[in-house]
DNA sequence: TTTTAGTTACACAGACCTGTTTACCTTGGC
DNA sequence: GCCAAGGTAAACAGGTCTGTGTAACTAAAA
């Protein structure tokens, strides 16, 4: 059935396309006739690979559902590396926050397979940080990875509103304060690796 | 239904309940149809008092650009505080984030003024945070704050998607880490931590 | 009383939204 | 050649939105 030598097949056009628009303008300010129109396609023809405007939303959000690819390096430059990472995306012109914080705060309470989503990410974001302290064998892992958690998803916010990626920074120099807290040995303190 | 005693003027009663509206189903979401049936006027009546929505918005934002009121209680006190209080808030069933967070989201960058607002509000809380630090004599008050500020809106944003005030309590539990490690004396955690 | 300011009810314009319908192409496989 | 799949364009249905226009109604001040 699927043509598996073509190199993007017309859904994957489109959802590509819903992703920039839903992203950075907004879910609700980004209507199917200028996601088609901008692609080149007729309205009837992204109505053929997604049902509703709100299947499409859906297939957004999972296509956002994207793991961190494993890693060799060790747990704590793992972990201090996210901050960096975070950093080097703020800087981009087309950062606008999370894509699930966000469409929790647009759709609201109301839209219960939204926020499913957006629960199963950020518990997923946090059990990777977990995974790593598991690794370091701190004591409570689970509150600290919490705790990073809660600076990752800060710096975002702030970043949303500031557009100043020091914000990552300063994240950063928390995280280490934690970690060192916990009895986790971090190299020094210099900046220069970003 | 009119009140008995009325001293809420028209213009306060339009705004009460634009704020209610927008905080809890979204600015986009809310039009001012709803708004005025909610309070039992003509849209005429709403139109009169705010020239577009786009003022009643604005109002609305500036109507939550509140300050903290002034404590007696110590510096450290009144910082954990912060966290004991969004925990309160958080369990408050009409709580939904940041309303300044929120608005930027679901705005876009667009509308620049909505985002000149945020970015007030949110020094104004990292500039609350420093000013306690430079009563405490920490070492770096400007960092420090932005890093307490990092947490507050972390915990604020995990809230809105998982609906756990727990999130509080671990942002306050990093706090006290951060200010111990600034050299802040921090009484014993009070409740035990989770 | 007359005036005046504010309100109501309701229709309306003009725009945009989601989603459907109709009819007419293209194109590749047989 | 033939056919089916899937594309296009454009109108359309039925709904929402912001904002305006208009005529009638109150209530209090002058």
């Amino acid at each position: 059935m699927a043509s598996p030598h073509q190199k993007q097949t017309m859904k994957d056009r489109i959802l590509q396309t819903a992703d920039r628009l839903f992203y950075l303008k907004g879910i609700r300010a980004i209507g199917v006739d200028t996601i088609s129109a901008e692609i080149g396609i007729s309205k009837r023809t992204l109505y053929n690979h997604f049902p509703s405007k709100d299947a499409l939303i859906a297939a957004y959000l999972e296509r956002r559902f994207v793991q961190p690819k494993p890693s060799d390096k060790s747990p704590v430059e793992q972990i201090l590396g996210t901050f960096d990472a975070l950093e080097r995306r703020f800087g981009a012109k087309d950062f606008r926050g999370c894509p699930f914080v966000n469409a929790v705060a647009e759709l609201g309470g109301e839209d219960k397979s939204v926020k499913k989503v957006a629960i199963a990410f950020k518990e997923s974001r946090r059990l990777w940080f977990r995974d790593r302290l598991l690794e370091l064998g701190v004591a409570d892992p689970e509150g600290l990875a919490t705790q990073l958690q809660l600076l990752v998803d800060g710096s975002i916010a702030q970043d949303l509103v500031r557009d100043d990626p020091a914000m990552a920074r300063a994240a950063k120099q928390a995280a280490r304060v934690l970690l060192e807290n916990a009895g986790v040995k971090v190299s020094s303190p210099d900046g220069a690796k970003a």
